[in-house]
RNA sequence: GGGGACGUGGUGUAGCCCGGACUAACACACCGGAUUGUCACUCCGGAGAGCGCGGGUUCAAAUCCCGUCGUCCCCGCCA
């Protein structure tokens, strides 16, 4: 059909004739005279209709196209891109009636999201979810782009594949050819893209969907999208750093024209839990934690002698300007902690010398001394923590995010990236089991094998986040490519050569025949969309999402299936 | 699995705490009419729900109680 775009209508086209097509965005009827706004993908123009009938049966969302020159305005609207011409129209032509609508597509649409999603093609039409998803298109271009100049290729990996060795549950698919089994779509496509380095694909990546039978979030869906990537002879983190940050910030310039500082902080996972009490923590303010535990074990106040005797620690939450806080908001922060953990919550106060409930117990000198470490000036409040370290470091992470958005110190558009670094390659299990902080085939750091099997705890991984204001964007690792290292590692997490040989038997084969040093990096691409977005959900940025509980409004998945179907899998329901 | 919030014409809300004047209100959308410069057009008129569903309490339930379903947020879970 040929046309000319609605949007893009100015008063250099003035006495053209054109053809134009959309949907009625408004109809303003003054009897012989109606006005229409008339909307396709590249936004709105207005329509004069002059002495026409047919104008009075226009309803909204209606399609039509029509003929007619481009005039000036008698009066310019300024709200309008197209604001200094309208179209007065010759030929109408309706090429689809509309009912009325559940909602109008206008920017502030007042319908709940499940009504939204139900007609999520009415939804898709207004100009923020149009801009989202340009926005995801833009994205998904740009790493393209970037990536393939960088000598990258994209390869697809399977969707039906065997449950991988991740964390989550999987989604399972019945396979008819041999009943009683299964395929799981993937998680992600991990030992595949591993297997592709084996392969002799250097460069790897994919924009693929991945797939956790999990309970949602706002921002976590069953399925979503992740930039998957992968390279070969990679040795050194800093090498995909660098070539990361360069992709990062390309992206950013390229979505939303802003120009990123590269290249990012290294922050050591220690060093974040101990400051931010985070290991995604949100750099774009300071309230930086202190540890206290050499100041006030010993200064004679029970509780933190004891956490301490414990293992514990005690750390302070400095919070600038918070020394005229009032008992009761004191109390509400108080509760704040105790529900993220803390068995209780102490204060200390600068503000015509050091003030706390603490002073009794430990003395004026030691309060100035902590203080002191915490960088208090007159004015300033310090939250005090005792308790084991894990408890405590999360607790006043949580308060420190929290209370930096009620009193306004988190900067609005700026952008605070940081690669963490120096992961702990195992974590216990609640049930005091050793398991992967990762995944198993993350390398352990080279000055650590030697304490793989005597002090698996203090091993550190090859394994980086890259995190962004406080949201993890990114996960990766340098992987063990050889077999025997990746036989130990198994052999710590209690897997025997049996189950490792049934589980991925496969992969391990692909890395016994020569695999080169090799590590990569997930990105999770609804996030990344959603923050470039502003939004605070990734739905807005995924064309058909799913509601909290896994079900789509709009097709009315999930959904019973016939006896037939079931038949042929040779499934019986036991429900 | 747990906690919290919510569910009232097509849509979004008010009413619910404190049951009765609710024959359920308002706005947008819709229908009819008027209207030659509107752009949230305006003006006049109209239709449209029995209050998610089921049960209970009561002389009386949108309102109180129990159950159930659905939506959203959070914790667990998600390496």
């Amino acid at each position: 059909m040929r046309r000319e775009h609605c949007g893009e209508l100015r008063e250099k086209n003035v006495g053209q004739r054109v053809t134009l097509a959309g949907w009625v965005h408004a109809v303003r009827d003054l009897g012989s005279l109606t006005f229409v706004d008339l909307r396709d993908g590249s936004g709105v123009v207005q329509l004069v209709f002059r002495e026409m009938p047919e104008a009075h049966t226009l309803g909204r969302e209606d399609v039509i196209r029509v003929t007619g020159k481009v005039r000036p305005r008698e009066k310019p609207n300024p709200a309008l891109t197209t604001g200094a011409v309208e179209v007065t129209v010759e030929t109408l032509e309706i090429l689809a009636k509309s009912p009325p609508l559940p909602f109008l597509p206008d920017e502030e649409v007042k319908a709940s999201e499940e009504t939204r999603l139900r007609y999520r093609f009415l939804d898709l039409r207004r100009a923020r979810m149009q801009r989202n998803l340009r926005l995801r298109h833009k994205v998904t271009l740009a790493i393209r782009q970037y990536l393939s100049a960088q000598g990258f290729i994209e390869v697809e990996t399977p969707m039906l594949t065997r449950s991988t060795p991740e964390g989550a549950r999987d989604f399972l698919v019945p396979s008819r050819l041999e009943p009683g089994k299964f395929y799981a779509l993937p998680q992600s496509p991990q030992l595949f893209k591993q297997i592709l380095i084996c392969s002799g694909v250097e460069k790897y990546f994919q924009i693929v969907r991945c797939f956790r039978d999990e309970d949602l979030r706002a921002d976590r869906q069953p399925e979503f999208t992740q930039l998957d990537l992968e390279m070969a002879f990679l040795e050194d983190p800093e090498e995909l750093f660098s070539l990361l940050e360069g992709l990062v910030a390309h992206v950013f310039r390229e979505a939303i024209g802003v120009d990123l500082a590269v290249p990012f902080p290294r922050l050591p996972y220690r060093e974040a839990m101990l400051r931010y009490g985070s290991d995604k923590p949100d750099l774009r303010f300071g309230l930086e934690m202190v540890d206290l535990t050499d100041l006030l074990a010993p200064a004679g106040f029970k509780v933190f002698a004891e956490a301490a005797q414990r293992g514990g620690v005690v750390r302070g939450l400095p919070l600038p300007g918070g020394a005229h806080l009032t008992r009761a908001e004191l109390n509400r922060i108080e509760e704040s902690g105790k529900n993220a953990g803390l068995s209780g919550l102490l204060w200390l106060k600068v503000e015509e010398g050091v003030h706390s409930p603490l002073e009794k117990h430990v003395g004026e000198g030691v309060l100035a001394n902590v203080a002191a470490r915490a960088g208090l000036a007159s004015g300033d409040l310090l939250l005090l923590a005792a308790g084991p370290e894990q408890t405590v470091a999360q607790a006043l992470g949580e308060l420190r995010v929290q209370l930096a958005r009620e009193r306004g110190l988190v900067p609005q558009g700026k952008w605070a990236l940081a690669w963490i670094v120096d992961f702990p390659l195992f974590k216990l299990s609640a049930e005091g089991r050793l398991e992967s902080e990762h995944h198993p085939f993350t390398s352990p750091k080279d000055e650590d094998l030697p304490f793989l099997e005597t002090d698996p705890l203090r091993v550190h991984a090859k394994c980086y986040d890259l995190v962004v204001n406080g949201v993890e964007l990114a996960s990766g690792s340098i992987r063990i490519h050889r077999r025997e290292l990746q036989e130990r590692i198994f052999k710590i997490l209690g897997i025997g050569p049996e189950e490792a040989e049934r589980r991925f038997g496969f992969f391990l084969r692909a890395l016994a025949y020569g695999a080169p040093p090799h590590g990569g990096i997930a990105f999770g691409l609804d996030r990344w969309v959603m923050m470039l977005a502003g939004e605070n959900s990734i739905r807005e940025v995924i064309a058909f999402p799913k509601t909290a509980t896994g079900a789509c409004p709009l097709t009315g998945a999930p959904a019973e299936v016939d006896e037939a179907q079931l038949r042929e899998l040779r499934i019986k329901l036991d429900l």
